[in-house]
DNA sequence: GCCGTTTTCGGCCCGACTGTTTTCAGTCG
């Protein structure tokens, strides 16, 4: 039994949300937080490092202390700090923290004052008009609790990055549409590009006296402002969907856009250099004393603190500040690196369009070549291919490289599956055929870890593999991913020249970030593919590139950026 | 509880908005 790297975090994020209800020091609540955010975006295994003994303390804000209480989580399941607060305080009261307007004091107060250990006990005493009387609270608070109580569904589910952009679209548009308004920009994790995001935040530069707030709350699509002011504004979208709004001087457009941007974390280490250097960085600009010496773009904020500029996409403290200190910051792959897609499929699987209107769309984009991957014959819902399809399909892409004549090279390939053994849905001479395999487990999800992960090794060992693909087999939102020893898979990758796919689809972006990362460290090669099932799915690309960037690679990290006839030697490897 | 170009102690980012107050605490980002 494995304790996952999530399991620890919860615990830790657990604890420090008792810790706070309690009143204990900030700061060492903040430390707990600290911890449990760099377990959560770790991908190799925590368990697995501590069974070998490794030093954990050598992790950001993860110290002697915390190294031990994760040694003690791995061991026993359990994190006996826990389980005494559990016993000093209910353990769901921290659910309440999740009731926006709803902090560690009030929650205290109303634990204390009024003996509520839970989201049930709160309901009824709202309902009792008994918070009401509580001091720090009154009648409005109490209603405004109860409408939110009413509409509690839980934790607010973070949105496919995707989804964020089609609901963003059209509030931009209009926002833009108003006289007056100059820049426009969304920051916040929508501009770092995470897979989701979890409230929008929208930068506004204006003319004085332009109603940019009216504009904003009176949007069609807005169900509840939830504050305004002067210079910032939250509303709810019917969507869900929280949007912030923040209106800045054009003077100190760069500084708001860093710390519009965030993450909160890289801000508060900027900051800090500030603090060394006796500058004061807020989003109106860096100042020293009452001097401003800078803020109108980013740019300004980072010589202020002797740093080149930090892509938004790698602000997370996860040490970025120490690379750009050091002058070892990746320069990141962009869109334009690709030179074509290495994961599509057609009509004659699960895909909706024809070989030759996937290659034409492929050709369309600029690439110099398109993988046809279609499943093969296990995948039976997706009509995969059994040996004579597949040749017929290697026949068919043959005759139409010929017609197209060096505009692109349609490859021929396949999404080929992984049995529950190991083996290889199609046989030798089929695939000896074939340009490029791609390997993918469809089925059996559920094996356990071990199992799992000797199925995907064995795959690897076949000299038919070129390609792991969706290597987590996640699902945002829906599935976590089968268990797998992913550390174990790529160092086998990385001795046979496999690549691992960043699948691109929206939904999928497997490897993640975090993985893409543990990758170059152990010199795995990496393909962004779209798993284009019609032509459109093929700007899918964008998004695979997204994560590929947060997890810190280069063009030279990511094989579909070699032309045509380096990859094709790359593969033949 | 972490961490170090003020290093093993004493710091730890900074400001807007709301509601309940009567000058500010709490919450949020």
């Amino acid at each position: 039994m494995t304790v996952h790297n999530r399991e620890i975090a919860e615990q830790f994020s657990h604890l420090a949300d008792l810790l706070e209800i309690e009143g204990a020091d900030a700061y060492r609540v903040r430390a707990y937080r600290q911890a449990a955010q760099t377990i959560a975006g770790l991908s190799e295994s925590l368990a697995d490092r501590a069974a070998a003994g490794e030093d954990l303390s050598a992790l950001p804000h993860i110290g002697e202390s915390l190294a031990e209480k994760i040694r003690t989580i791995c061991e026993t399941g359990h994190l006996p700090q826990l389980e005494e607060a559990e016993e000093r305080l209910p353990a769901a009261l921290s659910d309440l923290l999740e009731i926006s307007g709803l902090g560690p004091k009030r929650v205290k107060a109303l634990h204390q004052d009024l003996h509520i250990d839970n989201l049930q006990d709160l309901k009824q005493a709202v309902a009792e008009h008994r918070v009401r009387e509580l001091s720090g609270f009154g009648a409005k608070s109490e209603q405004a609790l109860a409408d939110k109580l009413a509409q509690w569904q839980g934790p607010a589910e973070r949105l496919p990055l995707i989804e964020a952009e089609e609901i963003a679209r059209p509030l931009v548009h209009s926002l833009r549409g108003l006289d007056g308004v100059d820049q426009v920009t969304i920051a916040g994790s929508f501009r770092r590009r995470k897979e989701t995001v979890g409230d929008l935040d929208i930068l506004v530069t204006a003319a004085e006296g332009t109603s940019v707030m009216e504009r904003f709350t009176g949007y069609d699509e807005v169900s509840e402002v939830v504050s305004q002011g002067e210079t910032r504004a939250t509303v709810l979208l019917r969507a869900g969907l929280q949007v912030d709004l923040r209106l800045v001087p054009a003077a100190a457009y760069g500084a708001a856009l860093h710390y519009f941007t965030g993450a909160k974390a890289h801000n508060i280490a900027v900051r800090r250099l500030g603090v060394q250097r006796d500058l004061k960085i807020n989003e109106y600009g860096v100042f020293h004393g009452d001097e401003r010496v800078g803020g109108r773009t980013e740019q300004e904020v980072y010589d202020a603190v002797d740093l080149p500029f930090i892509e938004p996409e790698l602000r997370e403290d996860r040490g970025e500040i120490e690379a750009a200190q050091e002058d070892r910051l990746p320069a990141l792959i962009g869109l334009d690196d690709i030179r074509g897609d290495l994961h599509a499929h057609t009509k004659a699987s699960d895909g909706h369009d024809s070989l030759r209107q996937m290659a034409e769309a492929a050709a369309e984009r600029g690439y110099a070549y398109l993988a046809i991957t279609d499943h093969s014959q296990h995948v039976t819902v997706a009509h995969g291919l059994d040996p004579q399809r597949m040749a017929a399909q290697i026949d068919a892409v043959d005759a139409l490289n010929e017609e197209l004549d060096g505009r692109i090279r349609v490859l021929k390939a396949v999404e080929l599956d992984i049995l529950a053994d190991g083996s290889l849905d199609l046989p030798d001479d089929v695939l000896e055929r074939l340009d490029l395999c791609v390997c993918a487990v469809h089925h059996k999800l559920d094996l356990p870890r071990q199992k799992q992960t000797e199925r995907i090794l064995r795959a690897l060992d076949s000299q038919h593999c070129h390609i792991l693909a969706h290597p987590r087999g996640r699902l945002i939102g829906k599935r976590a991913g089968y268990e797998l020893d992913l550390e174990r898979v790529m160092r086998a990758a990385a001795e046979r020249g496999c690549a691992l796919e960043v699948n691109a689809q929206p939904k999928r972006l497997d490897l993640d970030d975090s993985d893409c990362r543990l990758a170059k460290e152990l010199g795995v090669r990496i393909a962004i593919s779209t798993d284009a099932h019609s032509q459109g799915n093929l700007d899918y690309m964008r998004f695979g590139v997204d994560q590929a960037r947060r997890g810190w690679l280069t063009a030279d990290d990511v094989i579909n950026t070699r032309g045509l006839d380096d990859l094709l030697a790359l593969l033949r490897h």
